[in-house]
DNA sequence: TATTGTTATACTCTATAACTATA
DNA sequence: TATAGTTATAGAGTATAACAATA
């Protein structure tokens, strides 16, 4: 790779160190760039041979973590529309990994299940990754590790602002 | 909200805390939960008002950074195509946020720099970003968010697994 | 009257292939 | 022959609106 030196054309912006060491101060920037890597490693870990999407695992995580949530409430927990949500479990009910199941109380609504093989699936899954990213991350200590999670979690938890 | 049983049809799959807890300790799952968390409160805090979307803040941000930056190089650091930063670059130099400036040593190369009106947008962003977060996740301590931030710049370094 | 979920549809985003200009 | 960037085009993802069924 040849460096390069640009022809200044008067109308750019001139430099400043401040500002640039202001930006790695936004969560969202270092999330984003961290999302980068790990869905990265998690195509490299889980996703082609398994043939699924970082989204599908997601979705098949949280009904798992889940079981008794209807589409409205995973819709909202991944914040996707009614539509997309429905298109994404008609999918993942096509290759028999989930279930559409009448709730009992309110024939509306309609709640998702793991199938036994979306459950190995999801198992499996979830251990290749976590013996991946340990060998993936390994900049980072045992401790390093637990306390992003820690924090992440926390993070995740903030989903109103007023 | 109406907590509901359901129709246990038999062939969907028992329950499992084992299962459950180890998800926790996936960072791909984790960073895509905070995620949703990080956009929503980027868009809370700047994108509606600017009219700027994450990414198009990341790509300022990644240009402020890093001036002398070649479109191939830009586009890598984004983990997009080719083609996709073209479109990006396009809409950002339509608006005066950005100009392309052709490379003084390699002719085929464009270097992207910020307009002084760019340069005071992803200026002004990262201020309403830095203290608008520190207030969205009051629930972390500072401690814990220079932390957080730390180790997710480590995560972010990571991009090949061989 | 509001909510759950689906369908229809349009819009945005992203990727592949083909092209040019230059190395 | 390989690389930087663009254009053209198709596919995937996402959102809005309208609908049926139920609360």
């Amino acid at each position: 790779m040849k460096k390069t030196s640009p022809d200044l054309a008067g109308e750019v912006t001139p430099e400043g160190e401040l500002e640039e060491a202001r930006l790695h101060h936004i969560v969202g920037y270092q999330v984003a760039q961290a999302a980068i890597s790990t869905i990265a490693s998690f195509n490299f870990l889980v996703g082609k041979e398994q043939k699924l999407r970082p989204v599908e695992f997601t979705i098949l995580a949280l009904i798992r973590e889940n079981p008794d949530h209807t589409l409205a409430r995973l819709a909202q927990a991944l914040a996707v529309t009614a539509p997309n949500i429905t298109t994404w479990i008609d999918r993942l009910e096509e290759r028999k990994l989930v279930k559409r199941m009448q709730s009992s109380t309110d024939r509306r609504a309609l709640q998702i299940r793991l199938t036994p093989l979306g459950a190995k699936l999801v198992a499996e899954a979830t251990t290749r990754l976590i013996e991946g990213e340990r060998k993936v991350y390994k900049n980072l200590s045992d401790t390093e590790f637990d306390t992003l999670i820690a924090l992440l979690h926390k993070v995740a938890g903030r989903r109103t602002f007023n």
